[in-house]
DNA sequence: CATGTTCTCGGTATGCATTA
DNA sequence: TAATGCATACCGAGAACATG
């Protein structure tokens, strides 16, 4: 990755000092939270071999977690719980995570980087990058942050509801992840506006999903 | 054999163009 | 004008295969 002119290294070269890059993690799973992360890293300090989250291993975005939160001047994480992601809709509710991640830093960002779209409502000025993560220092080193965040949660979350498999897909759809949900019912971390989730409730199988979303169920 | 890469699969929201 | 289709945006796991 590592896009020739870092952005960071305009917006410092100009004098700001606190610009934050943001990500949200989780939007696909259909259970447990959408986790967001802003970062602000001291102007002119980059951490070697930081990369878009998806492109690395579980091992190496550990050890790029630890130490973004060792350098970084301040990291902030947002929540958005799953009976709060069924009430918004869950694009409102990763906007929802972003805006949270950077009201939780310890200082006010003067400049913030947002992967995928801006986010609505912000104090401060803004840009959004459509796959910023892989080519924006500040979001990529967020989006490390919320996904290891995040696997740590659903591994909590798998030893409060065992049996879904939450330590090993996350959340995500799986097969197995079907099965447990057809066998045992949505877990109250379950996002019940999700087609498959409500499909389970209904007590049908997802080869028999209605083709329409089916509304008036929340 | 362990690790890394690629492809296919799964989830939903928005906005705009097209169509009935 | 309202409904629909499609491309865009986001999220990731798992299987198969390649590589050291």
């Amino acid at each position: 990755m590592t896009a020739a002119p870092h952005l960071e290294t305009l917006l410092w070269r100009v004098g700001l000092k606190h610009v934050a890059g943001v990500d949200e993690v989780g939007m696909g799973p259909l259970a447990g939270p959408v986790i967001a992360a802003a970062v602000v890293m001291p102007p002119g300090s980059y951490v070697d071999g930081v990369a878009d989250s998806k492109v690395l291993t579980a091992a190496a975005r550990e050890r790029l977690a630890e130490e973004i939160h060792r350098r970084a001047l301040t990291v902030g994480i947002g929540v958005v719980e799953p009976e709060e992601i069924d009430r918004l809709n869950i694009y409102q509710a990763g906007l929802c995570a972003l805006r949270r991640a950077v009201e939780a830093l310890a200082v006010v960002p003067e400049f913030v980087l947002v992967d995928g779209r801006e986010i609505p409502g912000l104090a401060m000025p803004q840009s959004a990058y459509p796959k910023g993560d892989s080519f924006v220092c500040s979001i990529a080193a967020a989006s490390i942050v919320a996904k290891v965040h995040r696997d740590g949660l659903m591994r909590d979350l798998d030893r409060l509801y065992p049996g879904y498999g939450f330590a090993r897909h996350m959340g995500y759809s799986t097969r197995a992840h079907f099965a447990a949900i057809r066998e045992y019912g949505p877990s109250p971390i379950h996002r019940r506006s999700f087609a498959p989730v409500r499909a389970a409730v209904r007590g049908v199988t997802d080869t028999q999903l209605p083709l329409a979303p089916v509304t008036g169920l929340d």
